[in-house]
RNA sequence: GCUGUUGUAGCUCAGGGGUAGAGCACUUCCUUGGUAAGGAAGAGGUCGAGAGUUCAAUUCUCUUCAACAGCUCCA
């Protein structure tokens, strides 16, 4: 007998060789219908293979993400069973589950192309051998056998993989007719697929080497059942909608164009306004905080880039250097601020009394990125960061950290991003021989970021070795209303930049001490914090980011002196207001207010102007009746000091 | 950068070897209308760019540029 122990602590005794579906069945039968694979002592295996000693079990079901992954995967092999019974000599790759949810699997066609009516035909093949109820089974082979087989089958992408796999460790996994190499797990059997699509099609290297061949990579995604499919498609539907490049060029906030160049957005009156604020948001939150503001130049010499390392680390994948037409002197376009603001700390020496300093600049840089790599506002060439750099003693680096991430969650909770994480990316421990800095520094500091985010109470990762080589950090990742992530802020220690710059400051006992840098940036970049807010909001700023805040619509011209006198109230009040003034309909005018997604409309007439009030509607909740200025205003001005997100 | 798909009016898109169409937007006129599209007329295009095939190319072929999807990359 062996010793079973749950997640809620109970332990249970059963026959060696049970398997997690037994525990199930013995717990209840509506369970065991429901179990897809199980966790045995943290591993995650088939339900259906045996357990031989004393062990913890989480069965996992659809509402487990390792449960979800397992289904994905299984569909990755119900599909290469379909695609061979379609497309017989059809050569397989890698067919993994993905992280953002679903599968691919990456094959080769030989030669033949497929289109969005062939990805319907495999679907409908996939639904039919799903209803087999197929049952997914291993075999553990030799790698002799594993070798013969796939030659005999003439498929060289699955003999290049056995090659570098030890003997005693292959298994394949077999449902139906299809057998595949696999170290598994899997689901018991295709019956847990009942809802299917596949997404897209697209091209991937073998091994994402763009020496090898190029395969065809199929993406799709399965559920249990076809509600959750529905709701899925409903979700991509609506991510489509909040393209923040559909609703830039619709909204009018920012445009891209050829002349001027690849990656570089240009900001439209709407979107310039939209930016202006939150830079003055965070920069008054920063003056608060200490912060001193700083400027740049936008070109460095190139010799400023040599010394801070980035010309010998990126020197090659940047944008090439300018030149004086005299000297011959190059200059590089920014890439970064801290070089410079390095300088700046030295501009004058500094006292362990003056730290720390903290230089704060919105300073806009500019990355080569390749051309394939360039998206929306999310991936430029050309981007703002809103950057600062604090300069100071190794003791202050938990306070400041702590600093920082007030504001980091003070900008996230004053923008609507209730749902975020922190990642904090520390050391490799294994290999440390590439780390700069010393090892007591980057102990304070990694302890630092831990026990700061502990004090904060962020829910937080630890990742080993995903730290910079210059120092630790931590990424705030932010998931959006559609249930996104996106990785925005960030807080970097850094121990190389004082190093190659030679910062200093005279120490209490009169000696020359070394500061450390911290590279912190609570948006990222401008162009990509707008870019999830437009996403994340749909569109619908909060009222007091929004370009333009009240639309007055007369109803009439007889109300157009009316309407003027209102707008003339509104601007005094601060409020950003704008006049229909065409001799449209109101109805027309409604519409046209609410597909701008203008928070407030005043709908002004006869009898408005008559008992001097506003009839106000809010977009896209309809009519909220009449009321005084002075309570529209009292209204308008609430939602912005609060700074209310839209809805 | 690599592979694939796409490129027609400001926007969304139809068409197709004989140099072009719709809806919305725009301009003018009529309409002065009470909570999501009033009516009429008009203007607007080297059919992404270059080359080739052809009597004739926006349409076919090649090259190129850009957008999109994915791959690789990202201080």
């Amino acid at each position: 007998m062996i010793n079973i122990t749950l997640p809620d602590g109970a332990v249970r005794q059963y026959e060696a060789g049970v398997t997690a579906l037994d525990i199930a069945k013995s717990i209840s039968e509506g369970l065991a219908r429901k179990v897809l694979a199980a966790k045995v002592n943290g591993e995650v295996i088939d339900a259906t293979r045996p357990i031989t000693t004393d062990a913890t079990l989480q069965l996992l079901t659809w509402t487990d993400t390792d449960g979800k992954s397992t289904m994905w995967h299984s569909s990755a092999h119900l599909m290469a069973e379909a695609l061979e019974a379609l497309y017989p000599g059809v050569k397989l790759g890698y067919g993994p589950a993905i992280e953002g949810g679903g599968f691919y699997y990456d094959v080769d066609l030989g030669g033949r192309t497929i289109n969005e009516e062939d990805l319907r035909k495999i679907e409908a093949k996939m639904v039919e051998l799903a209803k087999h109820n197929s049952v997914y089974t291993r075999k553990e082979v030799s790698k002799a056998d594993a070798l013969q087989y796939f030659t005999e089958k003439g498929d060289e992408y699955k003999i290049e993989t056995i090659h570098e796999l030890a003997d005693g460790s292959i298994t394949f996994y077999t449902q139906g007719g299809f057998t595949d190499l696999c170290r598994g797990p899997h689901i018991p059997n295709t019956g847990f697929i009942k809802a299917i699509k596949l997404t897209n099609i697209a091209g991937a290297y073998w091994r994402g080497n763009e020496k090898n061949k190029m395969l065809t990579r199929i993406y799709g995604i399965t559920f249990p059942n076809q509600k959750e499919l529905d709701e899925h498609l409903a979700l991509i539907e609506e991510a489509k909608k909040r393209d923040h490049r559909k609703l830039g060029k619709e909204l009018e906030l920012f445009t891209f164009s050829e002349k001027v160049g690849l990656g570089l957005p240009m900001w439209l009156p709407k979107g310039a306004l939209l930016r202006e604020r939150l830079q003055r948001f965070l920069q008054e939150a920063q003056m608060a905080t200490g912060y001193l503001p700083v400027v740049t130049p936008h070109i460095g010499n190139k010799n400023l880039y040599v010394t801070s390392g980035h010309y010998e680390k990126y020197g090659q994948d940047s944008f090439r250097p300018i030149t004086t037409p005299e000297e011959g002197e190059e200059f590089m376009l920014k890439p970064m601020n801290c070089p410079h603001h390095c300088e700046l700390y030295k501009a004058s020496p500094k006292s362990y009394k003056d730290l720390p300093v903290r230089f704060a600049e919105f300073g806009t840089v500019y990355r080569y990125e390749q051309h394939g790599e360039l998206h929306g506002l999310t991936r430029v060439r050309g981007f703002t960061q809103d950057d600062a750099h604090l300069f100071c003693r190794p003791d202050q680096v938990k306070d400041e950290f702590m600093k920082v991430i007030d504001l980091v969650l003070y900008v996230f909770n004053s923008l609507g991003f209730q749902n975020y994480t922190a990642q904090v990316s520390l050391r490799s421990k294994e290999d440390r021989s590439k780390y700069i800095g010393t090892d007591e520094n980057w102990e304070l500091a990694e302890q630092a970021i831990i026990e700061s985010a502990a004090a904060k109470g962020l829910p937080t990762v630890v990742e080993y070795g995903e730290a910079a080589f210059y120092g630790p950090k931590l990424d705030f990742m932010v998931k959006d209303a559609l249930g996104r992530k996106w990785q925005l802020g960030t807080i970097q220690v850094d121990y190389n930049l004082p190093e190659r710059f030679e910062l200093e400051y005279i120490g209490a006992d009169n000696a020359k001490h070394r500061p450390v840098m911290i590279h912190r940036a609570p948006f990222g970049s401008l162009e990509r914090f707008i870019a999830v807010l437009i996403e994340h909001c749909g569109g619908k700023f909060p009222l007091w980011l929004a370009p333009t805040q009240v639309k007055i619509l007369p109803i009439s011209d007889k109300s157009q002196e009316y309407a003027e006198k209102v707008a003339a109230q509104l601007k005094a009040a601060d409020i950003r207001a704008e006049i229909d003034d065409r001799s449209e309909k109101i109805g027309k005018k409604i519409r046209e207010a609410e597909l701008a997604k203008i928070p407030y409309m005043l709908v002004l007439g006869e009898k408005e102007a008559t008992d001097n009030l506003v009839a106000v509607r809010r977009q896209s909740k309809g009519d909220l009746g009449t009321m005084t200025m002075d309570q529209f205003k009292e209204l308008v001005n609430e939602e912005v000091v609060n700074r209310k997100p839209f809805e």
